[in-house]
DNA sequence: GTCTGTCTCTTCTGATGGGG
DNA sequence: CCCCATCAGAAGAGACAGAC
């Protein structure tokens, strides 16, 4: 604690922190001044605030949004466990010894979170928390309310910004997908543009009855109709598709990074931009008491800012 | 050492203008 | 038209000096 330095966190107000947080979850002044219940002005002047201690713009007005600059993407991670773990320790009132705790979490993740936070937080787990054990359990938009609701899982992570009331949530990361096709099969270049992917057939993900899956219903609602042959539930069957047919399986950008190669596929960015719904987390009020879910959710945190962040896909071979 | 009055600074609101 | 930046003014908190 010696080596804080006192004199400059003088001049950087907590609240300061809190407004920086808030508008890396609302991407917008106005939104973010509505969630700290303060005037669209005030939050305007502690962004500016914040835009002259940190000698960075931090957010920049893309038409009717507020983009990130790059240093601001890099502060969110460690602001956000900063005041968690300052929320933590005003309001904790048990221990939570990770090294001698034993005790089963159960998680409810989507499809593509069992395959990217998984593994990366295991490896965090048996290294500082021998004793825990995980459950995962698959959830979908339509089950997590109630699972959550009724004690079946501790913490939701996946596609899904808004449970009911009675919930904490936060928004893990912006969803960003890339194409996956086998280059021995389709002759396509890399990056391909949107003529060359609109033409192509299609393997998406679909946890719903709709053959077109969120990718295809996202680009629906843009007027694009996209042939898609094949629609699972889950990433693995799609980049299986990919590699033994003629189709491009669209998935996000980390399961690309991570799993494409190991199919021999190759990939790039989408060429058609569409926003997707954020990969969040979210978790019932009641266990904001529980400190040792608490500890779990910061080490998912941990565990997400150590992945890649999708903006830094580049087209692979 | 404590209390009180005054000054200064910070942060807020509401109004307004400008950019996309 | 929506949203952000900026300005003027108000309110509250903190700093400081003087009285007791």
């Amino acid at each position: 604690m010696d080596n804080i330095d006192h004199f400059n966190l003088r001049s950087f107000d907590l609240n300061l922190m809190i407004a920086f947080d808030a508008m890396m979850q609302e991407m917008s002044v106005t939104k973010a001044a509505e969630k700290l219940r303060i005037g669209q002005s005030a939050m305007s002047h502690n962004l500016n605030t914040l835009r002259m201690l940190l000698a960075d713009d931090l957010f920049v007005r893309v038409g009717q949004k507020m983009q990130p600059t790059a240093k601001a993407r890099a502060l969110a991670g460690p602001v956000r466990t900063a005041l968690s773990q300052a929320q933590n320790a005003l309001h904790a009132t048990d221990s939570f010894d990770p090294q001698s705790a034993q005790r089963v979490f159960r998680l409810g993740v989507t499809g593509e979170m069992d395959m990217i936070l998984l593994p990366v937080l295991m490896q965090h787990l048996q290294q500082q928390a021998p004793g825990i054990k995980i459950l995962s359990r698959t959830i979908t938009s339509e089950t997590v309310d109630g699972m959550i609701n009724g004690g079946e899982i501790d913490l939701a992570i996946g596609c899904k910004s808004q449970l009911n009331t009675g919930h904490f949530g936060e928004v893990l990361f912006n969803s960003e997908v890339a194409c996956c096709f086998n280059p021995d099969i389709l002759d396509l270049p890399l990056p391909m543009s949107r003529a060359q992917y609109l033409a192509s057939r299609h393997a998406v993900l679909s946890q719903t009855e709709n053959v077109a899956g969120c990718v295809g219903v996202a680009l629906q609602g843009m007027g694009i109709e996209l042939d898609v042959v094949l629609a699972a539930p889950d990433f693995m069957p799609l980049l299986a598709a990919a590699r033994n047919s003629a189709v491009i399986a669209t998935v996000p950008c980390r399961i690309a990074n991570q799993y494409a190669p190991l199919f021999g596929l190759s990939y790039c960015p989408m060429p058609i931009d569409v926003a997707f719904p954020p990969v969040t987390m979210n978790w019932a009020v009641w266990t904001d008491k529980d400190v040792g879910l608490i500890w779990l959710r910061d080490q998912i945190r941990a565990a997400i800012n150590a992945i890649a962040p999708d903006r830094e896909l580049q087209a692979a071979e």
